[in-house]
DNA sequence: GACAACCTACCTACTAGTAGGTATAAGCAA
DNA sequence: TTGCTTATACCTACTAGTAGGTAGGTTGTC
């Protein structure tokens, strides 16, 4: 549709990257202009405070994630093949060795603008009320088979995903997948 | 036995305080300082770089645990309740909304230096090593039952406990119960 | 001519870090 | 006991560099 060079979603592209490799307060727009070669002030045209590009990273995620889950759901496939969806969700950062979203905004938390925390807080609550239902269908059909309530089941497997990522960064790639290969253990019937 | 202030112990404290709190690069010399009400360059005679503060911090950690081991080792405890004391050390993060000092450290890893980067490697390999054999020694002697592995259930555990703590921040300290909650439902026969 | 999308050139505040001075107290020799 | 030395633990005053952010000018396109 758009030929032309999207430099704002450039430059949305290259913060989200940079917050998931070194954290909010780990990048500065110097980076992100210099990854672009543009200039310092051509990012503040864009998003005029840093807060405005965090705000717009966080959204667009939720909407992604949205995306995502209407896909999903619309798909013909076992709970078991869908759970591993979700976790290839968070495996995609293993590689690069980033850590997933809402892990590196909630560490960071204490040091975001209000409007960020906000964003974050809707973020993660837009997650786990879907695998939190995901869950409760999985276990009402029969494909899953977990003690405790499906909340409990959620809160566990968002913190473990979240966890391993960060723990890939002091060991290896291969523990994030025993990690993963533990949870299934425990939810698949 | 000394009962001079020790300026240099006040400095670790509160740098770990705003470790946990703000990430690495959440925190300045400047804060450290106010709190004490020394000046900047105070700071700098007892660590002389920023990097041997960090540093300083994670090896007190290490050896902190160390001791804790040790401790736990020579108690009369049933392993259910020996895993109940390794979940008392997040849980004691819960209430101040700090995060664990791993989990801290691996979000900020990349933009560590490398001194830093080999003892949070260190630190997570100490805690990482105990709780895998403390896994293993409960499996056998029946007061554990999981499947897989201990070194994969070891990972789980940490993954979950570390990213539960971060997750309290978004949410409320009750879901760091839950997830305790079911992690003991799997491990405990 | 209006607007979008950049630019140069600047600002203030803060960052980690250094140079060099000072008050205090302990150690020690005449 | 006096007088000198040394070390500790701070201080003031500075540095170069970076942070986020702004004012106002230029260029290209509809």
């Amino acid at each position: 549709m758009d030929e032309k060079i999207d430099t704002k979603k450039q430059i949305l592209d290259i913060a989200e990257d940079l917050l998931l490799d070194r954290g909010y307060n780990g990048f500065s727009y110097k980076d992100i202009a210099g990854a672009l070669n543009i200039k310092n002030a051509s990012i503040h045209y864009h998003f005029p405070k840093k807060t405005d590009l965090g705000v717009a990273i966080i959204q667009r995620a939720t909407h992604r994630f949205q995306k995502w889950t209407t896909n999903i759901e619309n798909k013909d496939l076992p709970c078991s093949k869908k759970l591993d969806e979700f976790c290839l969700l968070f495996k995609k950062f293993v590689e690069e060795k980033q850590v997933c979203l809402g892990g590196a905004l909630e560490t960071d938390f204490k040091t975001l603008p209000e409007e960020m925390q906000e964003e974050t807080r809707l973020f993660m609550s837009t997650v786990f009320q879907w695998l939190e239902s995901f869950l409760m269908a999985g276990k009402k059909k029969g494909g899953f088979n977990f003690p405790g309530t499906a909340k409990d089941q959620a809160l566990l497997t968002i913190a473990s995903l979240q966890g391993a990522i960060q723990i890939v960064r002091v060991t290896s790639p291969v523990s994030f997948d025993a990690t993963v290969k533990q949870i299934k253990r425990y939810v698949c019937a």
